[in-house]
DNA sequence: CTGAAAGCGCTAACAA
DNA sequence: TTGTTAGCGCTTTCAG
């Protein structure tokens, strides 16, 4: 029964882990107490100032350090938030990360950071294992088209904060930016200097909010101005191409449609695609054709030329998505809000 | 003592947890049972084709999924690792925590992604708390200076992979690229290409291995070719001015070293913030002065004009990380390896 | 072939 | 003012 007495074989002695038992065994008193004391709960449970001292000393001594997993098996929450985003390596996403690192650490909660790679199957895979992994809360772009899907993911009430996206009818938290009106600004902007013809450059799968809203944007301020869309002007490339750079599809789109004179592209890999698919075809920007895109990246200030942009409130975003979901994970009520930001269309030479 | 019978009382029944006891008892085995099963180790324990079954269809009927922190918290392991960079939103780390993050799930492991800024301070708590978390292992880039600090971090044997830099006389694994030679060869491009007044802009803190690498590669290559290298043309500027965009001391360097005909930039910021100081000062790249810059990053080819770069192997840095890790969490061998990967000088048009 | 029981490290009623 | 006890949910000897 008592192997603790083990403990102290001279044999292979490993640097023994320091728990709280071993505090409490050293110093004569409760795992209890010295729980209690360390939690800063010492006061509250009235223990004397002096066994207080003692307690915080040899915790110091020791180098205590509390085993977070035990906590968190006892207590039912791991301090952790779990980040799925599209793909991490992605400025915008990259850059949204760490400001919603910097948030969640304010709060001392950490993140696990997944990316979906806009499979549905991977995210759902994804969810499992942060819930599995009981994270108390979960920030998601998620790239799934039905909100059955999504909710079927999730136990009740679970804290869920979607940016970027949000799925029709899902009454999920949700914090982004208005895409029809920001497409909408920007696509007025080549109307009126002028461009009849514009193309619109976007990704499949086509269901996903920002996509669609985009294209709506686009479509609303065509007609606006009394400009009959055109569908061939409107091209749909697989993400996957776009990652491993395969442009043809853009340049035929390009060639078989000569009277574009701008063309909008609906996030920043497409631009870069639409660069490159220009430069190969030897057309110039603006003066063949101009563009301005979704997403602000900063070194789209230094491309040849400048690119316009319409760049979104990443901090903004970040702190918002945080925000809510410390509200829900706190009050575990439901709260369902949805945050719509500002973003800025910035012209610069495209 | 049987107070499992609470379970079914009618008032405010909750969605009640799914847990390994509970399908224990609904197929009335124990606990044992159930989890050889569904660990997979039914066979091996010699267990009933079809009670094997009947748990595994339980199991799916009350669609249970395993408490990975009671198991983390019974075994020792999280099967986490923490990944520790200088800062997630710098497309050089974003990448290659893509890449990482691939290699880890392929071995079960998701990632607690954190960035450091840079400071010493700052890194230390973050690597406590990851400690604090259980995590299996650590991947990161450190800021610190003395070994012994990085040591004094981690329990012995912690399984740990440093990558991009490297403390001098630290025992630890690294993998990272031969910043000398390669900054060497970029240099060696500037030489032969007429430039003899070369600049070198980067950062402080001066001591990370990286920096201070490529400043050695830079002297050498001067030396090798019988110039005498002058401290003036060597200019250090403060991460944190470079990240709020603080260009003053850049264009004071160009300025008052108007002979310089080349700079070479030791990181993918600093090329972005010469290229706006240059632009600031309406200087023309290359007419003016060359640019070579650490770090390839997509945009680069893009910018006006291309910028040429050292492009680091990304995707082999972060498998080589992963596997060294793998290595050391399996073995709990004290492996010390160290890998240094091939960079590719890329000249463009700067 | 299956089960009882112990225990990972922690917290929280409830006693004393 | 402090200690006892009972788990959180899981895995794993060790006995049947």
């Amino acid at each position: 029964m008592h192997n603790s007495l083990k403990r102290f074989s001279f044999v292979g002695v490993k640097k023994k882990k320091i728990t709280l038992s071993v505090i409490a065994e050293e110093l004569k008193v409760s795992k209890t107490l010295v729980s209690l004391v360390l939690n800063g709960k010492g006061d509250a449970s009235a223990i004397n100032k002096a066994t207080q001292e003692k307690v915080i000393n040899k915790a110091r001594e020791l180098n205590y350090k509390p085993n977070q997993v035990a906590r968190g098996l006892r207590m039912g929450t791991t301090k952790t938030i779990g980040l799925l985003v599209a793909d991490i390596s992605n400025p915008f996403f990259a850059r949204i990360t760490r400001t919603i690192e910097h948030y969640a650490e304010e709060e001392g909660f950490s993140l696990i950071v997944c990316s979906s790679d806009e499979e549905q199957e991977r995210e759902k895979r994804l969810v499992r294992m942060l819930l599995d992994r009981q994270v108390d809360g979960v920030i998601m772009t998620s790239t799934l088209s039905q909100p059955e899907d999504l909710d079927a993911l999730f136990p009740n009430q679970f804290p869920l904060v979607l940016f970027d996206r949000y799925l029709d009818q899902s009454k999920k938290n949700f914090v982004g930016v208005d895409n029809v009106s920001a497409t909408k600004e920007a696509v007025n902007h080549f109307i009126e200097n002028g461009h009849k013809n514009i193309g619109f450059l976007t990704l499949t799968p086509s269901y996903i909010s920002t996509l669609r809203d985009r294209r709506k944007g686009y479509m609303e301020s065509l007609k606006e101005h009394g400009i009959s869309p055109n569908e061939d002007y409107i091209i749909e490339v697989d993400y996957n191409l776009i990652k491993e750079k395969e442009y043809s599809q853009i340049k035929e789109f390009v060639q078989s449609n000569k009277e574009i004179s701008a063309i909008f592209t609906t996030n920043n890999h497409l631009a870069v695609a639409c660069l490159e698919a220009l430069k190969e075809l030897k057309l110039k920007i603006p003066e063949d054709i101009s563009i301005i895109t979704f997403d602000d990246v900063e070194l789209f200030q230094y491309t040849s030329p400048a690119l316009s942009t319409i760049a979104q409130p990443l901090a903004d975003i970040g702190q918002k998505a945080v925000s809510i979901l410390m509200d829900e994970i706190k009050s575990s009520a439901d709260i369902q809000k949805t945050e719509i930001l500002q973003t800025k269309l910035i012209i610069r030479e495209s």
